[in-house]
DNA sequence: CAACTGCGAAAAATCGATTTACTCATTTCT
DNA sequence: AGAAATGAGTAAATCGATTTTTCGCAGTTG
């Protein structure tokens, strides 16, 4: 079974070539499929590629032409499910069509974003899939626009004159998220976020006010919006809490926002929904087991990465016209960490069913 | 600025030698920091390179070369935070050294494994860092070796004959999860795992009753080991639990495991850890942040990432040798949700704190 | 003064596939 | 029958770098 050659060298299409008694040229076109070939040296090239295990290198095969047959994915981390989840389908994607993904992650920083997208202009990747640290309005679009790159942006995005976007629908989510809360006669709310994202956390902030207050003009809605870190918005919430502030319910704008309500509601003891509601901006495997179980917003990740990779791949083969946004709708699961402001048994144990 | 000519065409290693009235071997040179190119024609192409903001090509540079300067990753997924910072850490590592990681999901299935592995043999990659849906005698394993490719196996692995392996020190872990669940007074103890990953699994199964059995010999551990799915899992589980079976502690061998664990719990009402204990393999964010905060083993991603590069950096250099299996010390983390049996009010309410 | 040493740089080969241009045969058409 | 069209295949150019070979020329040496 011929390992020896194997773990020497790969056989190249001159390897096969002479075995089947034709030139590369003629091998190059049995793998194309071209039909003018003789179907008795059709044979021989196939039986050739068998018998020397051939296959095509890639990276040869990609030399002359401009595009070459890679994505890449630049996420600003990989630790949450939810970029997990979209490196997963977009690599499953651009494998179906035959392309290699190259994902790397800017680590929230803008400055390695325009780096990485850098090298990946050096490998001449046939476009990228970008979820900006920020908004559209970064270094990075920008680069990639001066290098007449092909690409689209998603998650933390609205819309751009030059690049094709997908997101969630934040502000529709949002929306609902008021109109349920509202709905359960909270009128005292606190939103949660980590503020210059803009673009998303801007969306969901007013989605979630407007049609708060269209339903209940007399609700009140506290905001506490840090900078950028986590450690800075869980001092704020902190402070806020200890001036004696008690909203009936939190609104948190993003996971790790969540994360951070939870663990204050923790060091004062408060348990949801008795003591305090909540709903955030993200779904997560652990949010259904815990109790209670946390409310979400669940973002549409095979919807976002399908779309984005539709409209890359339809850019990548020429499509013209002015860009397109796209917003794909998120489902609102409401689950036990929300309830009615002042129905349950305040501090204290919760025998639920 | 030169914006127009970006967006056209790339400027190559000759747009950059005939500017700085050269021949290409000279800027290729000067580029390597060869000593051999006088100073004045030196400069005169660094200028060029300047002007034209020329970059190398990585596809070309790579062509020639046995191994390419990218190195291949294969993870069982993306989707949780320990393989989310494996890559996160592999590429920060990757990149260092000047390569370009690539990394790939298998999606938990063997047969994608090996086609992933084909694919990367085809890239002909320097080197692979594998972590094995199973252990390291599957499928992608012995087509590494057939196909003399260098690499790496880590996480689910103990040792193999033909590659270095680095994972953490499962049986360790286990180990002190014992002590401390002995310690603590547990009799009855439940073991749950998905099965057949067998390699760490295994050492974690051992590593524990071992241990448990040599301190308190009277212990009673029952298992709960599923083939491969979650779902029949929970099935079992719920079994066991039917069948009136009531330990007083729980140590979950993986984190999937533990969720399974937790919301079963919840079915029945029970609370950790006045009804029963909770310790889990792998810890996660959100772990420490609901209440109450469940007991993890905590992995050394890092550890295991940069141990794993420097290994595989050795064999790409040309290192001989055995191979090496290196095992990493864990973390335990005791949170609350680990207690004595007995000592809290039994069912119902918890009311706690 | 011929032969030798070396430096610096250019020319050419190489990597592996694709593509263009071109060569012979056959057919087909007028 | 002679011209044009088609078929089947090959040699060579190309992609963009790196590496090996070769070469010119200045300065030494015998």
């Amino acid at each position: 079974m011929a390992h020896r050659q194997d773990q020497q060298r790969r056989a190249s299409i001159h390897d096969v070539a002479s075995r089947a008694g034709v030139s590369a040229a003629t091998v190059s076109k049995v793998m194309a499929g071209v039909t003018t070939v003789k179907p008795e040296n059709a044979q021989r090239v196939l039986d050739a590629i068998e018998q020397l295990g051939y296959r095509v290198d890639p990276l040869a095969s990609d030399m002359r032409r401009a595009k070459r047959r890679i994505i890449g994915a630049i996420m600003p981390e990989f630790e949450s499910e939810f970029f997990g989840q979209m490196v997963t389908q977009l690599e499953s994607l651009a494998e179906q069509r035959g392309y290699t993904l190259v994902a790397a992650s800017s680590r929230e920083s803008e400055a390695r974003e325009t780096e990485i997208l850098a090298r990946m202009h050096d490998w001449r990747v046939a476009g990228v899939v970008l979820a900006p640290v920020r908004n559209e309005h970064g270094p990075a679009a920008a680069f990639m626009k001066a290098n007449g790159m092909t690409g689209v942006l998603i998650d933390r995005v609205l819309s751009d004159d030059a690049f094709d976007t997908v997101s969630a629908d934040s502000a529709a989510a949002s929306a609902e998220v008021a109109a349920q809360l509202i709905g359960k006669g909270h009128r005292h709310i606190l939103v949660v976020g980590l503020g210059e994202q803009a673009a998303t956390v801007r969306a969901r902030l007013d989605g979630f006010r407007t049609t708060a207050l269209h339903l209940a003009p007399d609700v009140r809605i506290d905001v506490v919006l840090a900078e950028t870190d986590v450690e800075p918005l869980r001092a704020q919430l902190r402070d806020y809490f200890a001036k004696g502030e008690r909203p009936t319910a939190v609104y948190s704008l993003f996971l790790k926002g969540t994360l951070v309500a939870l663990s204050e509601f923790r060091r004062r003891g408060w348990h949801c929904p008795n003591d305090i509601s909540l709903v955030g901006f993200d779904d997560a495997e652990w949010m259904q087991v815990t109790w209670p179980a946390i409310a979400a917003v669940v973002q549409p990740v095979r919807q976002i990465a399908g779309h984005a990779m539709e409209a890359l791949f339809a850019r990548i083969e020429g499509e013209e016209g002015p860009p397109r946004a796209r917003l794909e709708p998120c489902r609102v699961l409401m689950r036990e960490s929300v309830g009615s402001p002042g129905s349950g048994p305040h501090s204290g144990g919760g025998n639920r069913q």
